[in-house]
DNA sequence: ACAGCCAAAA
């Protein structure tokens, strides 16, 4: 039995796991050892072997399972590729002779999660309880975490309303759960919450939540905040928290701050650290950095995966930068690299953008996967961009086999057909979107006035200064008319917008955003202003003409990257 | 003595 249990520490291949089985078998033993099949089960389920179905063979083979041997094969059936197959186990588990403990629970829910399997982790979440399992502050964690994953962020509030003591892993689960759910706002009010209430110290993870929150929200001051207390707590030793810092202030608008971060790291680079401050560049334009910062990962011995190469053409696209991208493209496959979806989503949108259109649709047909729906969206906009009709045409009618519904699928068609004085073919678009019940995403804006956050939707009244708002934008439309603006109007989305006028183009959330920020800000003071969609061209051209008029820095993020409005022009240089 | 919370991506 000892010598069993040290051939069993040396197992690392299947082979030995199969030579130790047969060893077993042929002298008569194999059902005697739970502990060693346990052992073997156990090594074959979870990495570095993860081999499941022999897994499954080798369970199946044992004439009386015990728990830890449902819950080896229940665990790493979770942690597979898939974790539907771990509810299926768990479900026969609990019907069979063997009892269900709180490990297996805690398996079986984390699978609910991977699977977003809502249902089923209520099935478990009643099953739980009866077992009388209800109690356990790990497994109301995993509930709590498993809700949340799912997007039931109401549920995941009421587990841990409900539970008597919190740990702090109670409270990371939540704030995570919050800011990886879109609600940021909230996760940053449970993180000061935990602070103040409990006297919680938050940890490595906290924090990871917390500047998660800061960086969706361009929250400076909270981000900035949060670093201090990172720097005091000593937490700037784990790399995964200097990775967020530098991505918080990167999105927060700051990317020397990001930059320093990233120079002035007290412990080693990762991969993620690189893609990260790379991706920032990207995000703010600064092509050749970012170039200059993928060749400089290689010499430090950091190899670039496929999210650095993306990170880099994403820079590339962004400042602009065709020759190198198509070059970057191009060498990817001579560094092993294999190109996947995004990659040539980027290359075309590069190419389509600098009105290579023929080029990025060879492309598109020599890809040797089915192009998305995003990568349709970007052709059917360089389309529009370039007024080619045949292309936009053939991008929509791939968008529509997809089952796209997005309404700027739609309008940017009867835009193509518009400015070819086409109207049959934009009634004909019209009367689509109109049977189709096509969906708007609801378009939505943040900005921080004195260390507090502002939200603002599309036509949104109910602001406190809403008043001072909506005068301020009648002031600036007056200012901007008189220097030559004409709304850049867009039919498709008139007639949409008849039933709910205050979606109109005027009062787009980063315009109410803005005017916020010039009447409650001092003169010279920059304006920034996050943005959860792309940019409008009408939007665009109106903070140009603010930024000249009332000489005002004007910074948004959008969906994709930074725009930095200063005397008229954008540093974007109108490419995007 | 097999559990929970964990960074980047067109």
């Amino acid at each position: 039995m000892a010598k069993l249990e040290l051939l069993l520490q040396k197992c690392d291949s299947l082979t030995h796991i199969k030579q130790l089985q047969a060893h077993l078998l042929t002298i008569g033993r194999f059902q005697l050892y739970p502990s060693i099949t346990i052992k073997l089960l156990e090594l074959c389920a979870l990495p570095p072997i993860t081999n499941l179905p022999y897994a499954t063979t080798l369970f199946h083979q044992l004439q009386s399972p015990s728990t830890r041997h449902w819950n080896a094969v229940v665990r790493g059936l979770a942690q597979s590729l898939q974790p539907t197959q771990a509810v299926t186990w768990y479900a026969t588990m609990s019907r069979s002779s063997q009892k269900v403990d709180a490990l297996t629970c805690s398996f079986a829910l984390k699978a609910c999660a991977r699977a977003l399997a809502l249902s089923e982790a209520m099935q478990i979440h009643s099953q739980l309880l009866r077992f009388g399992f209800g109690r356990d502050v790990l497994l109301r964690t995993t509930l709590l975490d498993v809700y949340a994953k799912v997007g039931k962020l109401g549920f995941a509030q009421k587990v841990f309303d409900e539970m008597p003591e919190r740990d702090i892993a109670c409270w990371n689960a939540l704030v995570a759960g919050l800011a990886q759910g879109s609600q940021p706002s909230e996760a940053l009010a449970l993180f000061e919450r935990m602070a103040e209430e409990e006297g919680l110290k938050p940890n490595e993870v906290t924090v990871l939540g917390a500047l998660s929150a800061c960086s969706q929200l361009g929250a400076l001051r909270g981000g900035e905040r949060i670093h201090t207390y990172i720097v005091n707590a000593k937490l700037d030793t784990h790399v995964i928290v200097c990775n967020a810092v530098i991505d918080m202030y990167a999105k927060c608008g700051f990317v020397d701050r990001a930059y320093e971060a990233f120079e002035n790291m007290r412990c080693g680079k990762n991969l993620i650290t690189w893609n990260t401050m790379i991706m920032a560049f990207a995000m703010h334009g600064d092509g050749c950095k970012a170039l200059e910062l993928f060749e400089k990962m290689g010499k430090n011995g950091v190899c670039p995966d496929a999210v650095s190469y993306l990170a880099a053409l994403c820079a590339c696209n962004h400042a602009g930068l065709v020759e190198d991208g198509v070059k970057l493209f191009n060498s990817m496959a001579g560094s092993g690299m294999v190109p996947n979806v995004k990659h040539y989503g980027t290359v075309v949108d590069l190419l389509g953008r600098a009105g290579r259109l023929q080029e990025a649709y060879e492309i598109v047909k020599s890809m040797p996967m089915f192009p998305d729906v995003v990568l349709w969206q970007t052709l059917l906009g360089a389309s529009k961009t370039y007024g080619n009709v045949e292309m936009a045409e053939m991008a929509s009618r791939n968008l529509v086999e997809l089952g796209s519904e997005g309404c700027g699928d739609f309008v940017l068609l009867s835009n193509v057909y518009a400015a070819h004085n086409r109207w049959d073919d934009v009634g004909r678009v019209r009367e689509a979107m109109k049977r189709r019940d096509v969906k708007k995403i609801p378009g939505f804006g943040y900005i921080e006035v004195e260390g507090v956050i502002h939200k603002f939707v599309n036509g949104d009244q109910n602001h406190v200064n809403s008043h001072e708002i909506y005068s301020k934008l009648d002031e600036i439309k007056c200012r901007i008319k008189a220097y030559g603006y004409v709304a850049k109007t867009n039919h498709v989305l008139h007639d949409i917008g008849e039933e709910d006028k205050e979606n109109a183009l005027s009062y787009h959330c980063e315009k109410l955003a803005v005017a916020f920020g010039l009447i409650s800000t001092d003169e010279g003071t920059p304006i920034q202003v996050i943005k959860n969609l792309r940019i409008c061209d009408d939007c665009h051209v109106v903070m140009k003409l603010i930024s000249e008029i009332y000489n005002r820095e004007i910074i948004v993020r959008d969906r994709a990257r930074f725009h930095r409005f200063q005397d008229g022009l954008c540093s974007c240089r109108d490419y995007w």
